[in-house]
Order: structure tokens, then C-alpha cells, then sequence
RNA sequence: GCGCCCGUAGCUCAGCUGGAUAGAGCGCCGGACUUCGAAUCCGUAGGUCGCAGGUUCGAGUCCUGCCGGGCGCGCCA
């Protein structure tokens, strides 16, 4: 891809630059490469000499032409040009190039094993059904571990599983005080009903019944001690609601192309005492001290390190550090209680434990079990607290990673951050910078959508650009509901198209279609913006969605298919024909439609995908798939394949569709998206 | 009170570590199916990039201060 080709380029106008100038390593500017506004002016252009011509007291003019004439022939580069304001303008060599990627020639990229990264994502509540918020996080989590899969990594997936949380206490209440069942109920019910949707409505029934008189929340306090205990009826329902749900959520999950190689259950970190051995080292650390006095007295703390993401910079960062200094009554309160004067541990402490072990700084393992579905790359496993003798069979490795990615709402971002702090406390400053906080905003539902869901609007919601979701109260839209209406409307457009099809190919072409739709929505807006879900919006599967992506594919493979048809030509017959055509076809610069565009465009995958992962935007990776699947639709209504007549031409095109069709189906392999053979 | 995020066309949003003339989708209006399938394409209209300063060859992007909105900050989970 195209990658490669930047780094050789980097690579040569470094050298050019030391040459010339005799600057020293550490002197070197950066490369920056981009690309100029359109084809006439180049394929690529370097932009170095506005930087040196600072450094040289020299016109960035100049400083190009330097570059440019030192540059000399470069393979794979048909010429460089200085533009008159200092750009570097690189014209690449279009048949070599087109005929190199298309042969894989130079698409090692992802090759070269690199270290173990764990991706933790989805971490529902195993209490009910999953909704439109939890498909934001998997949506980006799952692209974030195929994007990292792209460019080479080995990635670990983890679900957490929160089972031992007021959570399952409350829906363990609804079932024991509300409709009076037993384990063995509960057991029937799980088999016979959608229990995650069942649940749904009770947790919000159970969430009523608390309102109406507080007093009973002394009942799911008792419910969540015996659930701690691991006794009683109660800890019997909430292990069977627990393990149920979860598996009603791995199935929801699968149908979106979304699955894990590991659950980590909060109960086994609890059970094996994570916490008691994470706490050992922290305190050995320095990292967390006794407060013998004051208001925390008797608590084990944590100083909390402020502004560590913003620090000031320059003159004002001694100013800065000053006044902090000063505020001696504030320190107190830039603590972070992590042991009650009581003995137990906070919530955070948990979490500490955990983010020690995936780095595989706690000198303590899970046992494994197997989970009976099937994982991402191989059997599902879950974590254990007894030996098994599948784990005594097929030793599993998991943790011991070298960088951590939390894919979870930004408003956990607090904690998030102190269990960077604890890890850079604790004396391991690297793994804090590799610990990755993958924070997005909340989807909430509009107006509209509320209205349509029978939601009356509170008065303080009345003003407001949305309506937040509330699992607790049982109002939001659920992933599998919103499946199932996408797929609905999905198999009428199918059919009307279709008609000749069986009926189980049209919904099996239906379904990708709604994956498409869902999946392409959750990832087309920056993860810092608010999602205002409207249902009508979603539904569309016209201009800026997934299935107009799909349908770019699906017509390039039926030219494909067509050519073999006709001209028996297929992917290999196009690229063997290209030796020696002609090559006026690649030399035009119609950058709204041609076929150059189009593969130029094509080749910058791997571009795009290294910058989503550097800055946790996907939406770039989205739109850019947008972007190129429009410059196919525009190509192929502008260039005919199979009724060109002059061969080169045919041939030239036919291979810049095979290009684009091999890119845009990786494209939305990343975001797990297939294509359907017909749409 | 402190911290983080957001503010770009009527609506919903892109705009990559500062780069060449600010872009899409939806909606509006007008065109293109006897053609590789119209879930498509082409065209028109629509902008003081929240406001005001600053940094420099160059600012939607960086800095400062305001304005407006969202979220977070407990010995709770």
C-alpha cells in the first residue's frame, strides 16, 4: 500500500537533507508527507522546505529545488517538482505502482510479528439486554482490535464481566421479591423466554419498586452481600443471571461480527484476591500511604496527581507549579481513598489489580475455563477460580501485555486515569504511558425517536438537543431490536430487487446489510461527540451509510463477473494483460472520477488505518471508506469497462476495480463488515 | 470551585501531528435508468469555522481570555 512508499520517500529526503546541509541526526526536521489537492499537481508532496527554510534563512523556493535536484532518480517515482511556494511535488511511476499492488509485490505490510496488546471492550452489565450505547463501545472496540490486527499486532480480547455489582442484585431482588421464583425458576425462564429482554423489564420494574419506598433498598443491600458470600438463593440466582445474560450477549455480539478470546469475571478476581496482592505492591511502592490523621484518618490513599494531561508549558509551568504548592489545604483533598478506615477496598481497588495483571505486574494468574462459544480466534475462554483440566490440557496463556486499550465511556475517565497514576506510582512509568484510554461520548435518543419509543419527556430534558438513555428505567432501544428492524426493512429491499432468490439467501443478504448499516453508524461520528440516535436516521441506507459502501463492492465484483462471462477475463488474466499497454488511461488527472484517483486513493488503507489507531478516531477510517466508495460510483458511471472498446483502456480500468474492490473489502473487514454477493 | 469534552452550511457531521481554493450526507430545487443494476450519478442554492486578541511565510487546526452546552471530581458501586 502506500506506506511503504512514504517510508522510502522519508527515507531519501533525509538523506537529501543531510547531504546537502550537514545537519546533524537530532537536527533532522521531520518528513511530513501529504498529499496536494489534486492529481495535476502531484501524487504525494513533501512539505520539508518550509521548515529548513526557516533554519536556513533561505526562501522555502530554494530549499525544493535543492531537494529536488539532490533527490535524483528514485524507483517507483516518476519525477519530483518544486511548485513555485516550496512544495516538493512527487509524481509517481501510475502503471509500475498499480501493476505492484495488485500483484502484492509490496503489501507485506502487517508481516513483521510486533507485541501483545489487549483490547478490553463491551463490559455489559450482566443484568439485561444490551442497547444502542453498549453497540458504541463494541463497535469501536472491535474495529480498534481489527485495525491493530491490520498492522500486525497480536491482540488480546477481553470482555469484563461485572457479576458480583448492584446491578444483578437488583434484578436477583426482582426475581426473588418481586415474582417470588427460585434458582430453579429462573433457570426455566432462561431457557424458555429472551431472558436478557426479560430482565430488561424487570430491572426497571425493580427500579420502581425501589422509588416508591426507599426502606427497600435494605433488600438489595442483603442481596448483594449474599452474592458477595457466594451463599444462598440469592447467590445461586445471581450466578445463573449472570452467566445467562452473558451468553444472550455474546449471541447479540456474534450477529454484529463482534467476539472475544477471553471473559474476565469480577467475581474471580475477588474470589482469588487480586486485590490483597496488587495492594502489597503498592505499598511497597510508596505508591499508597496510611493517613494517620486529618479527615481521611485510617484510610489507605493515593495522591492524586493533577493536570497530568495538561501541564502548562513554557514560562508558566513554574507559575503553575508555585500556586499548587502553596494550596497546602487542597493537598488533602488530591487524595484518592483506595482502603476505608473500615478495611474493605474501594471500587478502584479492583480495577488497580486487574490493570497490574493485564500488564502482568501482579505475580498472579487467573485458572481458565472454557466458556462452551466460540471466541474470536479459537475456543472462548473465562476466567476461573479453580483449576480445570481444560486449562491443564491447552494451557491458555492470557495478560502479560505490553500495551492496555479500556474502550469505555469518557465518563469513566477519572478512573481511568488513576490507574495510569497507580501503575506510574507503583514504579512502571511505561506501562502508564501504554495504558490507552479509548473514551467516547454517551448515545442518547432524539426527541423524535424518544416520542416514537412512548418516552414523555421530562421538563428539565424538554430544552435539550436530546434524551438521555436509561437502563434503569427501561428507556432506550435495544441492539437486538434495532437488529431485527434493520434487517426487516433490509429483506423488503432485498426482495423487491430480488425476487428470484430463495428465501434464505435474502435474509442471509439482508442481515449483512443491517450489520453494515449498524456498524457504519456507530463509527461514522468522532468518538467526542454526543450521539443523538434517531431511528430514521439510522435506518437509512442511502448516501453516507454502510450499504452504500457495500453496494460500491458489490457493483465492481459484478463487472468482474461479467468480464468473465463475456471476455472470460478474470483478476489474473487483467493484471498479466497490463505488460506493455499503453498508458494514456492512467495519465489523465480527473480526480473526481478517474481511474488514477481511484487507485491512489485505494492504496492509502494503511495510511488511514495507522492514524485512526494514533489517535483513536475511526470516523476518519469511515469516512475516508465513504470518500473512496463515492470516487468509485463517480468512476463507474463516467468510465465503461465492459463496453470500452480500446483495449488498454479495459484492461487499465478493469485492474483500478479489481484495486478498489480489494481495498474497500478490507476497509470494511476493519470494521467488520461484509459483502454480500448480490444487493 | 477545579478538570475534561463539544461549538464549522437549514439539520447531522468530516477536516490527518498547522499547509495550496473549508468538504460530505440529509433536506430544497433541477436533470440522468433501452447502458457494467438508480441502495447510484450530475448540477444549483446554502459559511464572519461561537466571540476577541496573539503566535508565523501560512490558523477551522496552536496559545490566552471570554460566551454557550455537555460530562466528571464521595471512605457510593
Amino acid at each position: 500500500m502506500i506506506l511503504a512508499v512514504h517510508e522510502d520517500l522519508r527515507r531519501r529526503v533525509t538523506a537529501a537533507v543531510t547531504g546537502l546541509y550537514g545537519l546533524a541526526p537530532a537536527d533532522l526536521p521531520q518528513v511530513p508527507i501529504a498529499m496536494p489537492p489534486n492529481r495535476g499537481l502531484g501524487d504525494l508532496a513533501v512539505t520539508v522546505a518550509f521548515d529548513l527554510a526557516r533554519r536556513l534563512r533561505k526562501p522555502p523556493r530554494a530549499v525544493g529545488q535543492e531537494l529536488a535536484a539532490r533527490l535524483g532518480v528514485v524507483p517507483g517515482v516518476a519525477r519530483v517538482e518544486c511548485a513555485a511556494n516550496g512544495y516538493l511535488n512527487v509524481f509517481l511511476d501510475r502503471p509500475a505502482f498499480l501493476r505492484d499492488r495488485l500483484s502484492n509485490r509490496v503489501d507485506g505490510g502487517g508481516g513483521a510479528a510486533r507485541d501483545k496488546v489487549i483490547v478490553e471492550h463491551t463490559a455489559i452489565n450482566p443484568n439485561k439486554a444490551a442497547h444502542i450505547g453498549h453497540l458504541r463501545n463494541c463497535a469501536l472496540g472491535d474495529t480498534l482490535v481489527r485495525s491493530l490486527r491490520f498492522l500486525g499486532h497480536a491482540v488480546e480480547i477481553q470482555n469484563y464481566i461485572d457479576d458480583t455489582g448492584v446491578q444483578v442484585a437488583d434484578v436477583v431482588v426482582g426475581f426473588r421479591h418481586l415474582e417470588g421464583r427460585s434458582a430453579a425458576d429462573v433457570e426455566a425462564i432462561a431457557r424458555d423466554t429472551r431472558f436478557d429482554h426479560y430482565c430488561w423489564d424487570l430491572y426497571a420494574r425493580v427500579t420502581g419498586w425501589y422509588e416508591a419506598d426507599k426502606a427497600r433498598l435494605a433488600v438489595r443491600a442483603e442481596a448483594l452481600h449474599e452474592i458477595e458470600r457466594g451463599e444462598g438463593e440469592s447467590a445461586a440466582i445471581g450466578r445463573l443471571v449472570a452467566d445467562r445474560i452473558v451468553r444472550c450477549h455474546l449471541k447479540t455480539m456474534a450477529r454484529l461480527n463482534v467476539r472475544y478470546d477471553l471473559l474476565t469475571w469480577e467475581g474471580d478476581i475477588l474470589r482469588l484476591q487480586f486485590w490483597s496482592k496488587a495492594f502489597e505492591r503498592l505499598k511497597a511502592d510508596g505508591a499508597v500511604y496510611f493517613q494517620g490523621s486529618g479527615r481521611l484518618a485510617g484510610c489507605w490513599v493515593m495522591r492524586i496527581e493533577d493536570g497530568i494531561a495538561h501541564a502548562p508549558r513554557g514560562a508558566e509551568a513554574a507559575e503553575g507549579a508555585l500556586t499548587r504548592e502553596d494550596a497546602g489545604e487542597d493537598a488533602e483533598q488530591a487524595e484518592k481513598v483506595i482502603v476505608r478506615s473500615n478495611g474493605t477496598v474501594t471500587y478502584v481497588g479492583k480495577d488497580i489489580a486487574y490493570q497490574f495483571w493485564k500488564f502482568g505486574l501482579l505475580g498472579e494468574d487467573f485458572h481458565y475455563r472454557l466458556f462452551g462459544e466460540t471466541g474470536h480466534d479459537g475456543p472462548l475462554w473465562a476466567t476461573s477460580s479453580v483449576a480445570t483440566p481444560e486449562e491443564a490440557a491447552l494451557r491458555p496463556s492470557f495478560g502479560r501485555a505490553r500495551a492496555v486499550y479500556n474502550v469505555i465511556d469518557v465518563r469513566q475517565s477519572y478512573l481511568q486515569r488513576l490507574l495510569s497514576q497507580a501503575l506510574a506510582a507503583a514504579g512502571h512509568p511505561d506501562e502508564a504511558e501504554r495504558s490507552h484510554h479509548f473514551a467516547y461520548e454517551m448515545v442518547a435518543l432524539s426527541h423524535q425517536t424518544a416520542r416514537h419509543l412512548g418516552y414523555a419527556p421530562e421538563a428539565e430534558e424538554a430544552g435539550r438537543p436530546f434524551v438521555e438513555v436509561s437502563g434503569r428505567k427501561g428507556l432506550g432501544v435495544k441492539a437486538d431490536d434495532l437488529v431485527d428492524t434493520l434487517i426487516e426493512k433490509a429483506l423488503a429491499e432485498v426482495t423487491a430487487r430480488h425476487p428470484e432468490l430463495p428465501e434464505p439467501e435474502r435474509r442471509r443478504t439482508a442481515e449483512t446489510i443491517a450489520v453494515a448499516a449498524v456498524r457504519y453508524f456507530m463509527v461514522r461520528f468522532s468518538r467526542g461527540k454526543v450521539i443523538a440516535f434517531d431511528i430514521d436516521e439510522a435506518l437509512s441506507f442511502e448516501g453516507e451509510s454502510g450499504p452504500y459502501l457495500q453496494y460500491s463492492v458489490v457493483r465492481a465484483a459484478n463487472i468482474f463477473q461479467k468480464l468473465r462471462e463475456r471476455d472470460g477475463l478474470d483478476e489474473a488474466a487483467v493484471l498479466g494483460g497490463l505488460d506493455g499497454l499503453a498508458i494514456e488511461e492512467l495519465a489523465g488527472n480527473d480526480d473526481a472520477s478517474g481511474v488514477w484517483a481511484l487507485v491512489l486513493e485505494a492504496a492509502r488503507l494503511d495510511e488511514i488505518a495507522q492514524q485512526a489507531v494514533r489517535s483513536l478516531e475511526f470516523s476518519g477510517l469511515a469516512k475516508w471508506a465513504f470518500a473512496l466508495a463515492q470516487l468509485f460510483n463517480a468512476f463507474y458511471h463516467r468510465y465503461p469497462v465492459l463496453n470500452e472498446e480500446r483495449r488498454d483502456a479495459k484492461l487499465w480500468r478493469a485492474a483500478g476495480v479489481a484495486y478498489f474492490r480489494m481495498q474497500m473489502t478490507r476497509a470494511l473487514d476493519l470494521m467488520g463488515i461484509e459483502v454480500p454477493a448480490r444487493m
